[in-house]
DNA sequence: CGGGTAGTTGAACCAGTTCAAATCTGGTGG
DNA sequence: CCACCAGATTTGAACTGGTTCAACTACCCG
């Protein structure tokens, strides 16, 4: 459980985001090769590896580019909480921008590629701080639905769709749309994020799978899209967001 | 239940934070008197009254100058689920800011004073996006903690110590430190907060009660205010943050 | 003082946790 | 390529803390 210090830290380069395929991703709305924004480029993170610790000092802002990241803080009773899983186009930091340090942890769950903003930035651009709040204030708003819903089964299934829909690939299959996409966490993550034990969200993927609103086999998932205007949608629109995390 | 809708509506001015006693409040680390930011006072609203409603238009931030703000919203089973409670001092609203739109409703709790800084902000002032963009940090620091904890007891202490260190008045008895305040919320309201059956709070605040940790009569609360270093101390820092919302 | 809402208490119920054990999976080394 | 291992997942069963329902009481406002 306790994971290994072995973070690459091999050479970053400065990058302009001008050139990088995730542009728009990361900066969803920006005008195409603007050339505005300069980040560096993080050395690849294996599974494991720590992205912050727990009482570091803040120094930027993170991009993901690919992969996944958790964000966690360990409780008085030692209980890992998980506060946020990024995947590529999420920002990461934010909350340790004001205090200047890092209240919680974050670690790589598989390979991951990120980007830097380094904090101060460098030049002194309001469309940049601009663009942040934004994404903070998305960050928010998301932050409040994270809650636990009234039943597992509600919380299960908008975390799921929420992960599809962000990193999950489109499949037809006749005239259904499915959605495939191998989870990157484990049982036990999803409950310490949705605040149910292990054992209760697994169940309820199982009751989930019975009701046919998908398919599992060990962290491969394959969930269905519900047409839009089935009665399904009614109750699936409870976790209607954009992201799971900003 | 439902709140008419008899938000007052009278004239407002535009003012200087320069000349407002809360000058410090609204914005800590600002100096004094810097005559940078301009706000509109917006007339004083009643208990249940309206300070915006789910689906109404984003077009500016407020600052809590007195009173007590509760944002919420109804989720698909119809229960409400109490997202932020503001006192003097915060700021409200961040989280429609990318949206352009309220998706929760914001009502007082008693009569509540507010200043609007109206969006997208008249000047182009690079140090006030700095100052939101830090003040949108420090609630999503917050937000990470307002999820609900291992126990109830722990969760309602947390929370009335939050309350009380925000904005309860000190008061010495002998030797002891206690912390006097009427809470402007109902038990139900701490629950819908907290995720908390409305008895499993009152439950929890006679164990506390019978803890000596409190003295409640009806909404008047008196909190003992564990000397440092004791071992309540270090039970109560669970909850240790800057206020309750930003 | 009287009515109505908010708060409190008790008891039964039940969803989710806990504990324990079986089974499966993915990755490794031979 | 296959056997094997460690960790992850699943299942079952007992337990328990929080919810629910139903009175009852206290407080606040007119």
């Amino acid at each position: 459980m306790a994971p290994k210090n072995n973070a690459l830290r091999l050479a970053t380069a400065t990058a302009n985001c001008d050139c990088c395929f995730m542009e728009s991703h990361c900066w969803p709305g920006i005008e195409a090769h603007s050339g505005e924004v300069l980040v560096k480029r993080e050395p690849t993170l294996m599974a494991e590896n720590v992205l912050w610790r727990e009482g570091a000092q803040f120094n930027g802002l993170y991009f993901v580019r690919s992969g996944a990241i958790k964000v966690y803080e360990i409780d008085l009773s030692g209980e890992e909480r998980i506060l946020q899983f990024a995947f590529a186009g999420d920002l990461l930091g934010l909350e340790a921008l004001a205090a200047g340090r890092h209240e919680n942890s974050a670690v790589a769950l598989i390979e991951t590629m990120l980007c830097k903003l380094p904090w101060p930035p460098p030049a002194d651009d309001r469309a940049l701080l601009e663009r942040l709040l934004k994404r903070a204030s998305v960050q928010l708003r998301q932050r409040a639905r994270a809650t636990r819903l009234a039943d597992p089964d509600a919380s299960v299934r908008s975390f799921l769709h929420e992960i599809a829909t962000h990193i999950g690939r489109e499949e037809r299959v006749g005239e259904n749309v499915w959605i495939r996409q191998r989870l990157p966490m484990s049982r036990l993550e999803i409950g310490q994020y949705l605040g149910y034990a292990e054992e209760t969200v697994c169940r309820s993927m199982r009751r989930l799978q019975s009701n046919g609103e998908l398919e599992v086999s060990g962290r491969t998932l394959l969930l269905r899209q519900p047409p839009v205007g089935s009665a399904a949608t009614a109750v699936r629109s409870a976790g209607r967001t954009e992201t799971l995390s900003a």
